[in-house]
DNA sequence: CTGAAAGCGCTTACAG
DNA sequence: CTGAAAGCGCTTACAG
């Protein structure tokens, strides 16, 4: 047994087992490393090598089992192939596994098909949620890729502000507003799909709107409230606009009750990870004995996916095209092929659903005659 | 506006845009180059270097933004703190969307715990499938992490060969035997499931069991039957297992009831992605009016994964804790704290379902003597 | 305790 | 049409 100084290799392992360089080509073939990387790159000049050079070394690579080294060919080229994804939370929840899927499915098929890899930073590790440095040293990992997308909530603005600084490609999947307009985006047209909607009402016959937001201020629940507020001041005088923010909790058959007392046919909320208020719609629906939509229409500025085949009007983001249509623009961007702040919103899909319909005949004080368990006995075998 | 040779680039452009590298930090810090990398790496010479040079290069490296070029690390022989997932197909597929996710989950998790970050590759583009050259250089782009994670079915030999010569640390969710061993992995264990489930259809009284499997030879697919088998040799003589090897359009009634008149009272089937052998055979059941699990046990070995809350007795394979074990396994290869292959099984959690309960007392000529249609009407009302 | 140098395996101007 | 050279941004012995 030697005693080996850990660490030390011999300069060049003539082990068999070492992989090919193109120095070990170029000697095979009898020409320069050079040569080498001319003929086995995709570059341009290929086209000034001799027939005979450039079969002769092909021969010798294959011989020997030439791989080029990508790394090398990265730091060389100044260019890593690769598209970041950075999500501030763990890309692949548990427990809202909804979340960032259609979108990682739309950024893969276009990364695949431009000939980008996918660099996934695991989020926040727990050392360094809160901590200035460490959480800024994470956000500066995404250099590593030759730009990258970012998914999530969260904007750190010092550190995208670094970024956009060295003009470090950086594309927000949904819309942001931060850093004065000079984030690039793909985002969903909330107010657009908030016009299908209350469109859709409004031809229904529906003049008393209340439109249920939570309380979280979050772009996609301001763009929604303003899509609906839009779209309720465009359908003209005779249709009534209310915005009510709204716990889950706090949304029972009582207050179902006095909304319907007051005129209101139809309730429309907004669409968030876990549906929480459209759920609390319903229970309360069912509990003051409201057939849906006979009673009361209610409609989602978003769609229903906890489960498969929800029948709730409202409308498709279209995820999957977004995370396409991002990772396209990031790689735009990193070839140059385009520059600065690209903004775009990507119309959703109105969905139908049976949630909605025309407003009931009767008016409020039809409402209050009857007491909601005899309502819902009636309804339901009537 | 100035002509610009295209592609020339400034020795050294000063725009504070740029990206600053180690050389620019020392220049800041006034130390060499070498010292930067010394203080900022994780060397273990860190020690040897006096702490007010340590913080001055640590305070120019905050100031100026620096993160480490990991391309050039990896080259220069350290790490990338990159852990490589490459999946042969999409990583995120539309249709059967649960295959990689629970694994992803868990190596995701696993990955950000020990600070490590995640590359996908975008599986093998259309252009590369099916010629050899291309489809090499794919596999080799893994060299890139430091250790990479497989998952599917495939199995390029002689790519992870050649990783496995220059010590590329490679880990396979799931078992394979290919390569004589040599590839390390984390797998279920299909034996101890399939005897999981065996073993409570034989305390449930059952004496003739059908194993119905599919007709893909994967390793999943084998070690299932395999596990059948070896669980009814374990049972002792009076049980006897059948093999069947079945598409799912020869499943009907008529076979069923075949079956079912040689008195078999228990059929076991694989789970697959779409677990259609289930779904066959459950359509067959219910048109040869046999109740389950009164008339006709179920089990599957696996988990019916296609509804939320599948009642169908088998076992859940620990996808995201494998996930994670073989991350870990992973960076223990990677950081050199283990070494040479190494292969776990897991083991699967039973889940006792509904569709499983003691044989119907009544003998084979039971079965004949009513037609399906009378049977189908007095078993689901009397 | 710190610096100068070599080298990882490529690409890319630049000469010949 | 081909070669010699510099350089991508790091790490790592090796000197001082």
């Amino acid at each position: 047994m030697t005693t080996r100084v850990p660490g030390s290799t011999p300069p060049r392992p003539n082990t068999g087992s070492a992989r090919p360089r193109q120095a070990d080509v170029a000697a095979a073939a009898g020409v320069s490393q050079a040569t080498v990387s001319l003929v086995l790159g995709d570059n341009p000049e290929r086209l000034a090598l001799s027939e005979a050079t450039r079969e002769r070394v092909a021969l010798a690579a294959r011989s020997l089992g030439y791989v080029p080294n990508p790394v090398a060919r990265r730091l060389a080229a100044a260019s890593t192939d690769l598209l970041g994804v950075f999500t501030f939370s763990h890309a692949f929840p548990v427990e809202v596994r909804d979340s960032y899927y259609p979108f990682l499915v739309g950024v893969e098929r276009a990364a695949a098909r431009l000939g980008y890899d996918l660099l996934l930073f695991t989020g926040t590790s727990p050392s360094n949620v809160g901590d200035d440095g460490a959480d800024s040293a994470a956000v500066q990992k995404v250099r590593l890729a030759d730009g990258c997308l970012f998914l999530g909530r969260r904007v750190p603005e010092v550190e995208l502000d670094r970024l956009l600084a060295c003009r470090f490609p950086i594309v927000y999947i949904g819309r942001r507003t931060e850093l004065g307009g000079r984030l690039s985006y793909v985002g969903a047209d909330y107010v657009a799909g908030a016009a299908q909607v209350v469109d859709h009402l409004v031809g229904l016959g529906h003049r008393r709107l209340l439109y249920l937001r939570g309380t979280d201020d979050v772009v996609a629940s301001t763009d929604r409230e303003d899509g609906f507020r839009r779209a309720v001041a465009a359908s003209g005088e005779g249709v009534q606009g209310e915005v009510l923010r709204a716990y889950a909790t706090s949304v029972d058959a009582r207050a179902l009750r006095a909304w319907r007392e007051r005129g209101i046919s139809v309730v429309v909320t907004e669409e968030n990870d876990t549906n929480d208020l459209l759920a609390a719609l319903l229970t309360a629906a069912r509990e003051d004995g409201a057939r849906i939509p006979q009673d009361l229409s209610i409609a989602l500025l978003g769609e229903d996916r906890s489960l498969p085949e929800s029948e709730v009007t409202g409308f498709r983001i279209p995820r999957q095209q977004m995370g396409e249509e991002a990772a396209a623009l990031l790689v735009d961007l990193v070839t140059g092929a385009r520059s600065g702040p690209v903004q775009w919103l990507l119309e959703p899909t109105f969905l139908p659903g049976t949630t909605t319909g025309p407003p009931a005949v009767s008016g409020p004080a039809a409402v209050s005659e009857r007491t909601p368990s005899t309502a819902a006995e009636g309804d339901l075998h009537g």
